[in-house]
DNA sequence: CGCCAGGTTGTCG
DNA sequence: CGACAACATGGC
């Protein structure tokens, strides 16, 4: 088990179940439990005392990387609070928002896995290609399957997880990037347009997955992904402005502006 | 039955 | 370039 004391920011439920990730559950007891870098963890918060149960110590910087605990999110709110009311009430809203570092591989099948899909048969997909193609651990959970794994499998392979079209997306994700193809360490350092277009190489990624992928499995921050979402919103609650007006920070603008609009969905009835 | 869901692709003008 | 249907699947 470990702890982090004298955590703010960081409301698990807001975090975890935002859409920027699909492979936490929230258990009977309020807990989340899910996996990542191959453990399998429950977190929780204890007023401002964060505990990962089921990791170890020696774990600790990789969690505090994952969970961004060093990033100082009220900074960045109050930065973000003087370009726009609206995103001040956003940001307002979602402030136990973090965006969390995940596996870029398990990132970009995911959202490759989330297009023209709503969340709920997402989350149901991706626990279907674990379950069938990851490890089992110990406690009976499954790691996310590696793209050496996918990569030896046809589209066929994958038709007991009814990703429907996707299927062939995700074999030839994992083939590009297993290959090298496609290599996902240069579109963490690369400059954002070619990171984009590495991405975009696999057939079914386009620019909406590319950015996810690019902001929440590598933590690329002022990448905005544009789904219909944050079209509306940009429409309605921002006319005038464009992804580059939010900042070095736009991508967590973009969370707090998704979350507030997903949990006001009357805002955007048609006139 | 039709529409929609954190889109992308191919096609047609 | 811009519009638009097709793409699998499941919930409402």
């Amino acid at each position: 088990m470990i702890c982090f004391e004298n955590i703010t920011d960081l409301d698990l439920a807001q975090t975890l179940d935002c859409g920027q990730c699909f492979r936490w559950t929230e258990q009977p007891d309020g807990t989340f439990a899910g996996v990542a870098f191959g453990k399998s963890v429950r977190v929780q918060m204890n007023d401002s005392v964060f505990v990962i149960d089921g990791a170890e110590e020696a774990e600790r910087s990789l969690w505090q990387r994952y969970f961004d605990l060093d990033c100082d999110y009220a900074a960045i709110r109050s930065s973000l609070s003087s370009l726009h009311p609206i995103l001040k009430e956003a940001s307002e809203y979602a402030s136990g928002i973090r965006i969390l570092r995940q596996e870029p591989f398990e990132a970009l099948c995911t959202f490759i896995i989330s297009q023209n899909n709503n969340i709920p048969r997402i989350k149901g997909i991706v626990s279907r290609l674990c379950e069938s193609f990851g490890e089992k651990l110990p406690d009976g959970n499954y790691t996310f399957p590696s793209a050496e794994r996918l990569s030896a499998l046809s589209a066929g392979d994958l038709a007991p997880l009814r990703a429907g079209f996707r299927a062939r997306y995700i074999i030839d994700a994992a083939k590009k990037v297993s290959s090298g193809e496609v290599d996902l360490s240069f579109c963490e350092t690369a400059d954002y347009e070619q990171a984009r277009a590495e991405l975009m190489k696999i057939v079914g990624v386009g620019v909406k997955v590319a950015d996810c992928t690019l902001l929440f499995g590598m933590h690329r921050v002022d990448a905005f992904p544009m789904d219909v979402w944050m079209k509306r919103a940009m429409e309605q609650l921002f006319p005038g402005m464009s992804p580059g007006d939010f900042g070095d920070y736009a991508g967590v603008a973009q969370q707090y502006i998704f979350h507030f609009s997903r949990q006001h969905p009357e805002i955007f009835k048609s006139v």
